[in-house]
DNA sequence: CCTAGCACTCTCCGGTCGCGAGTGCTAACT
DNA sequence: AGTTAGCACTCGCGACCGGAGAGTGCTAGG
């Protein structure tokens, strides 16, 4: 069991390493909060943390760092939550109303503001439209390197995209393997198109691709506005030029838009807050995701979230998400009228 | 004098440098192409392009790399252009035709279309009404720790913002930062009130940034559309972290659009190169940029742009650009019946 | 004017070493 | 039983070499 002091102490080992972004040492956390212990027992109990799965070592002789486990508890018990200040929340909401009074304006502002305020990305996305499924597809020679991907959807909707690709395909050998995708992705969904691409290899595999991208389309992708990747870059998580590239890769409208859970699911007023590998995107690993919904009386139209390290300030992020997120709202609620 | 042997020369060498991204030597140029002269003859035409300025050695063991000068000779003599192909011109003609006869769906597809292309960062800008001047500015106090900044623009539009300070003013020291301010920014346009904020420190020039950027408001952005960064930074000379991260911070709409030349300056039809240190901006010293206007009949409405290092892939590049203005300008042409 | 040969320079890479930070464990203390 | 002082041990990190390799400039001879 997790004892009274066992906790308080998670809760500072998360704390200092949200500030310090280094392993936090006994010393350090007996130094910086006068706790009536010495650090021999601050580390017996910080062993018996890391028993329980709540935080662990880079290496045998470094300190503690927060695992998503330690996260987890954080967020739902231990963590003090900064409420947005009078002051603050007058700044922001003058300059929506000193904005034009257009959604998309709103929704750009938003996003700006949000990101600036947590430094981290923010990312404001309005989904339109039902995903549909896959009824067929078809392949039209074009050129000697391209074709094109005609997908005809269950909805009897039509899409179409040109791929390149690397070897030529005479239109016998395109119809091949159209029949061969079609008996594959008949029925399918984005994910599921997708997931079948990572099975085949080359061109048969751009194709596919291509046609899970088309199913996507269909959705009709709304705005999707994405703030503050330079702020998020300068955070010492992205130190290295591989994990910066990395995320430079993936923070993509298209996409996010796809890895933000639906308004639907999450309803006005409710924060998710989703941590490292909770999500489901490997790239998502190391990323924690607090998300919102904002609509009017007639139910959530859009998804509003930051993106940051696992290591964020949570108890600063969560009440902004929040509030940005009910301001639109009632926002929106306002030019109803 | 330059001789035409080392003309060529220089040409093979910036192709080669283009090409690998690594200093060239003399023995590479020999292996490559087999110029009936030895490795020696090279040097010693190596070193006079050198002490012409047209290139430079990293370090005195190194190959040699080319100097602006060298790329800017290489760009108006020596290249070779790569036409785009038919096929090349069909399928992204395609694209165009099938998108929703939207000038802003148009552009934004085009920047992807162009940074997917040339595999660098396209920006597309177009701006709109024109940029005022400043008569005065003025403070009101709203919170401790903010203020709002009013400035009145010599044709009268009032525009203001909110700044947060790092210390507490009241409002009559805030006056007396207004009064100052008001003196050396009168008449000035926005680059002149960076420049006076430049030699200002704290939250004064915090004012008078956002009186700078107020006065650059005044031109009411239009829409800029920027793409291809991932592509860029996967580029060689990215691959330091403070590299990537200074062009990340740089490559925002908000300073891209106010870097890039007026349309009207450019003319339709033309495609102008920009090389390194002739980018007025110092963190532009090592991007070089190739511009090119698209409008009606009725002149140029906006900008096209690639950027990318100078080791740009000139010849391939240039009429890509040139291509997408081209094609845009006909839309635009054809929409207007 | 060209070229073979050579001495020289400088970067890059791998290995070694010592320092410092931090831990876990043990034994004594309350 | 819980706490604490003391100590041995581990590991990452930065500094410091040293040799290999790449490339140059120069010289002397064709």
């Amino acid at each position: 069991m997790l004892t009274k002091r066992r906790a308080e102490l998670l809760g500072l080992v998360v704390d200092e390493y949200i500030d310090t972004a280094a392993p936090v040492s006994s010393r350090a956390l007996a130094a910086r909060h006068g706790l009536g212990v010495s650090t021999a027992t601050i580390r017996n109990e910080l062993a018996r943390l890391e028993d329980e799965g709540y935080i662990a070592q880079p290496h045998t002789s470094a300190g503690r760092v927060p695992l998503d486990r330690g996260y987890r508890l954080y967020v739902e018990e231990l963590m003090a939550e900064e409420p947005v200040g009078l002051n603050e929340q007058r700044t922001i909401a003058h300059q929506f109303h000193q904005a034009e009074p257009r959604l998309d304006d709103w929704l750009s502002l938003a996003a700006t503001l949000l990101a600036g305020s947590v430094t981290n990305v923010a990312v404001i996305a309005r989904p339109q439209g039902q995903a549909a499924r896959l009824r067929h597809v078809q392949l039209v020679e074009l050129t000697v390197d391209s074709a094109l991907v005609v997908a005809v959807l269950e909805d009897g909707r039509v899409l179409q995209r040109i791929v390149s690709l690397t070897q030529p395909l005479d239109q016998d050998a395109l119809a091949a393997v159209a029949r061969r995708l079609s008996a594959r992705l008949a029925g399918a969904d984005a994910a599921e198109g997708r997931a079948v691409a990572e099975e085949l290899l080359g061109d048969e595999q751009r194709i596919a691709l291509a046609t899970a991208e088309l199913i996507d389309d269909s959705r009709q992708v709304g705005e999707t506005y994405i703030e503050g990747l330079r702020a998020a870059l300068e955070q010492p998580e992205f130190s290295s030029v591989e994990r910066m590239l990395e995320a430079v890769r993936h923070l993509q409208a298209y996409e996010l838009l796809h890895t933000l859970p639906d308004p639907q699911q999450i309803g006005r007023g409710t924060t998710r807050v989703v941590i490292g590998h909770e999500n489901g995107s490997a790239w998502l690993q190391d990323w924690s995701m607090i998300v919102s919904a904002f609509g009017d009386r007639d139910g959530p139209v859009g998804t509003i979230a930051v993106l940051g390290p696992t290591r964020m300030r949570y108890g600063y992020t969560i009440p902004r998400v929040r509030y940005v997120a009910a301001l639109i709202s009632s926002l929106l609620e306002h030019a109803h009228r």
